[in-house]
RNA sequence: UGGGGCGUGGCCAAGCUGGCAAGGCAACGGAUUUUGGUUCCGUCAUUCGGAGGUUCGAAUCCUCCCGCCCCAG
């Protein structure tokens, strides 16, 4: 018999997928993680609540060191370094099926559950992952960089659900979800993550030119932490088309910008990925993202001993240095999971 | 102080055969969204360097003044 702890965050999601695994008649047992220092003990004793009502019991895990540790920490010498982070890519492999999942299966749990839409599928080669049937909703992106071997102990509940269906069984039941606000940012950053980089004092660079490919100066930046590549906004200079950033030039601290043209890349080059499918069982024809909510194209993907090159056909938006590159096969399978080190530039 | 050109919202810029001020960029607001972003929608000059005049009516015509730029001396 398998006893499944599911991971509480107080949204409708984890909430619905307690109710799932318990109509399962599965052994259930609850965790809420705590993972910043001003928590919310409110929420902490309506989900201690909710769980005694559905018999379900509680535990609280204290991850806070582990998660300013490992999401926070990186996140913050990123930008110092440059590069544009994702933190959320971070802390599933790291703390949620990582930490998490160690000290949940400590406490007697063997599987995980969280409320991620994504699909998980037991194969002669082992476990798969895949998208979630909520296109909109899918998750998957955010988890191509957690190790094959943990998803064995992992459930989604929600695999095979639409966001819309868990609002209105969660109406049709009354139930609200104990946390007001659902998480659909980076859960440590409350307004603006340049502001949080401000309040955390993060040495970052100073301010510097903006300039187009041939030099011609149109204006400053404040540090070129505050831009990222094909980022439109921010820049204030009225010109005669819309500018984006192309291009950082950390030698001279100058911001390069050009038109929506220049944002193009032909594909990039990556760190070691995490393989969720062996190499030698991929399709021939896969598809590649180089950001989340991007439609997938079919690229040519050749993984060596120290890195990925993913190669579009036809140009796209620029991948940026940080983020994550996923692949997929046809059918929503995740193959492999990598960050992005540098776009290859245009011929 | 001879000649020529120009002055329209934060920037660029239509309009100048007179009829209640296009558009682009930026900015701001919203929608979308578990990362940075992108995208989409919306808002943004009762006023056209200033003062008079002609006219039913002028940014558009006339006069003067102010301020730029260019070419000559």
């Amino acid at each position: 018999m398998h006893k499944t702890a599911i991971a509480l965050s107080g949204g409708a999601d984890s909430l619905m997928s307690l109710l799932l695994l318990r109509e399962t008649g599965a052994e259930v047992m609850a965790v809420h993680a705590r993972f910043l220092g001003a928590d919310d003990h409110a929420l902490h004793e309506r989900l201690r609540n909710l769980c005694a009502k559905l018999f379900v019991p509680f535990h609280l895990v204290d991850l806070r060191r582990e998660f300013e540790e490992l999401v926070i920490t990186p996140f913050v010498r990123a930008y110092q370094s440059g590069l544009t982070p994702n933190p959320c890519a971070t802390c599933n492999p790291a703390i949620k099926f990582g930490l998490l999942l160690d000290r949940v299966r400590a406490l007697g749990a063997d599987r995980l559950a969280t409320g991620h839409y994504a699909r998980l599928a037991q194969t002669p080669h082992g476990t798969a992952l895949y998208r979630g049937l909520d296109a909109g909703k899918d998750q998957s992106y955010f988890l191509s960089r957690v190790p094959r071997e943990r998803f064995g102990h992992v459930l989604f509940p929600l695999a095979d659900w639409t966001k819309n269906a868990v609002q209105q069984i969660l109406a049709e039941r009354g139930l609200t979800p104990p946390a007001g606000r659902e998480s659909q940012e980076v859960c440590f950053i409350s307004s603006d993550y340049r502001d949080f980089l401000r309040e955390r004092k993060a040495r970052l660079g100073g301010p510097g030119p903006i300039t187009l490919a041939d030099g011609t100066v149109l204006g400053r930046h404040a540090g070129l932490w505050n831009h990222t590549l094909g980022q439109r906004k921010g820049l204030g200079i009225a010109y005669s088309q819309p500018l984006y950033v192309t291009g950082k030039d950390f030698a001279q601290n100058r911001l390069l910008v050009g038109p929506k043209s220049e944002t193009l890349s032909p594909g990039c080059r990556t760190g070691i990925p995490n393989l969720l499918w062996p190499f030698e069982l991929w399709p021939d024809e896969v598809l590649a993202q180089t950001i989340y909510r991007q439609r997938p194209e079919p690229a040519h993907v050749t993984v060596d001993q120290t890195g990925m090159t993913i190669a579009f056909p036809e140009p796209r938006a620029m991948p940026t240095p940080g983020q994550v590159a996923a692949v997929y096969s046809a059918e929503g399978q995740v193959l492999a999971g990598a960050v992005i080190e540098e776009a290859i530039h245009a011929a």
